[in-house]
DNA sequence: TGACAATAGTTGTTATAACGACTATATTTG
DNA sequence: CAAATATAGTCGTTATAACAACTATTGTCA
């Protein structure tokens, strides 16, 4: 049961490709830094994927965003955002409104509460991050975000 | 609605930190990894988590995996490995038996059928994953995987 | 040995994600 | 202008994830 980095070419593993072993090492790496912040976000009670929503609303200002719009900004796509935002809605996050000019789409904001939420969890936030990271120099977190913006070029995005 | 890679320090944005820049690289990056191979995963009907869990008991061979075992190994934890490997043997891709000596260890099996899933899958998944890293060079796949070892290196596992 | 704790899995329940069909409004075009 | 098409969002259903309590088996030690 070999607890190590280095791999050990197992048993009946097909010729592992640098970009296998990229693949795997990307999605690991992902899901620790994810299982960090959903922790963190626990005692408010919110989903990665609601924050994330937040935090989108609060750059997007009082001029909110069509449902949509959130939908292509989040960090995975999540094909239900109107059910996802229902939920945010009945805890008083966001609120909505159906546009006057075009009566198809619906405007979403985000809340004074939610608002304070999110100013609340600024820090520790931040401070989460930088604790994950910390194994890594600046120089090193640069040219890991570089890298990956590059791995990741495929559907872009633009975050709150 | 800029889609440029450069951050724009949109409106309410607080400073964002090198670290936090990385995280939000760093789940973009996998999710749109993990969106390709659910993509080619889902004319066979597995989801990316029973492909990893066939993987996964491939590499340990004949001998089989305890359930808590396979769960260890996993790229993204799931707190219930009961009834993902109930769904799993059902459909045949694994096979279950409870040990003679210790009487609560149930240990599973990838069956024929799994491997033979699995064995056709090698190729195609190969290929898209250099089709998905095909803009990094042999190099900067080298520097990556080495970063992002170093960025998960919290929850360490072996995979297959 | 007999009570207590630890370990391995299972099961119940609730919430959320995934997939697809459906309604309402707006835009295009013959 | 009416029919066709596109767009925005909603809803029904099924499957899966998340959380927590529960059973069975084994190990510990007073």
């Amino acid at each position: 049961m070999p607890n190590k980095r280095q791999i050990t070419r197992p048993a009946a593993a097909p010729e592992t490709t640098l970009e296998a072993q990229v693949f795997v090492s990307m999605l690991r790496a992902a899901d620790a830094l994810a299982r960090g912040a959903e922790a963190l976000l626990k005692p408010s009670g919110l989903s990665a994927t609601q924050y994330n929503v937040l935090r989108i609303l609060r750059g997007a200002g009082p001029k909110g965003l069509a449902c949509r719009e959130v939908g292509c900004r989040m960090i995975s796509r999540d094909p239900d955002i109107t059910r996802l935002l229902d939920r945010m809605e009945s805890r008083q996050l966001i609120s909505r409104v159906r546009e006057e000019n075009d009566r198809r789409v619906v405007k979403t904001r985000i809340t004074a509460e939610g608002l304070r939420i999110l100013k609340d969890l600024d820090t520790p936030m931040a401070d989460l991050h930088c604790r994950q990271l910390h194994q890594l120099s600046p120089k090193e977190l640069r040219q890991l975000s570089r890298l990956l913006e590059r791995a990741g070029a495929q559907t872009q995005h633009s975050e709150e």
